[in-house]
DNA sequence: TTTATTAGTAAGTAATAACTTACGGTAAGT
DNA sequence: ACTTACCGTAAGTTATTACTTACTAATAAA
């Protein structure tokens, strides 16, 4: 899992919007860039994004590119940020218990 | 809890390095530059944007500025985080579910 | 078989973010 | 007092990212 791609892609609020979107339902680029106030061009270039960082994938259906949360992925981050979060807070509890033994 | 203040705090790797840095202990901002490849005052900049995100906390001690992991910042972020992938994945099961509904 | 709709990519521009150097202020050591 | 060490902020530069328009290709509809 690269952590490092998946902050990227949720690091810019126009691909939050697009990812929050997605979990509405599957929708065509059209649908998407629909209501974003950016050309659609300029979404697709962020479905890359979200896409390289394995967070959405995609379904071509004649005409259409149907995009779609990517279970996996999102799973995959999750997890990832459990193991993150855990080990900040497991660090910090380290921590203030070698400042207390310190104090004595 | 502010998503754009969470992933913005930590899509940068260098602010990543240095949250890292500092689950190991306390560190003056020298210290936590010392290593880096950016200048002083760059680690200061990234240092204001943590703090923003209420990741890490000060304390000043005569000259030096002492940063560490803000606990109570970081099981927010954690908890905040938690609910955005379950909701991706609530949805997700949602829209699964409605798939299997509409093939019948 | 034209005509319209969908969508990705290329190329250039605009906006933003990260960085540097220069500075000022405060506390500690001499 | 003077000097040194620490650190934040300001201002400007560089690098990166987001965006636009123009284009091409592919399928669907007429």
């Amino acid at each position: 899992m690269n952590s490092q791609l998946a902050f990227n892609a949720l690091g810019d609020p126009t691909r939050r919007a697009i990812f929050e979107k997605l979990q509405h339902r599957p929708m065509a680029v059209v649908d998407i860039a629909d209501g974003l106030p950016i050309s659609r061009p300029a979404v697709s270039q962020h479905l890359k994004v979200l896409k390289e960082a394995k967070l959405i994938t995609l379904k071509t259906v004649g005409n259409n590119n149907i995009y779609k949360l990517n279970r996996d992925g999102i799973i995959a981050m999750r997890n990832y940020l459990d193991q993150f979060w855990e080990d900040a807070l497991t660090n910090f509890k380290a921590l203030a218990e070698q400042t207390e033994k310190d104090k004595k």
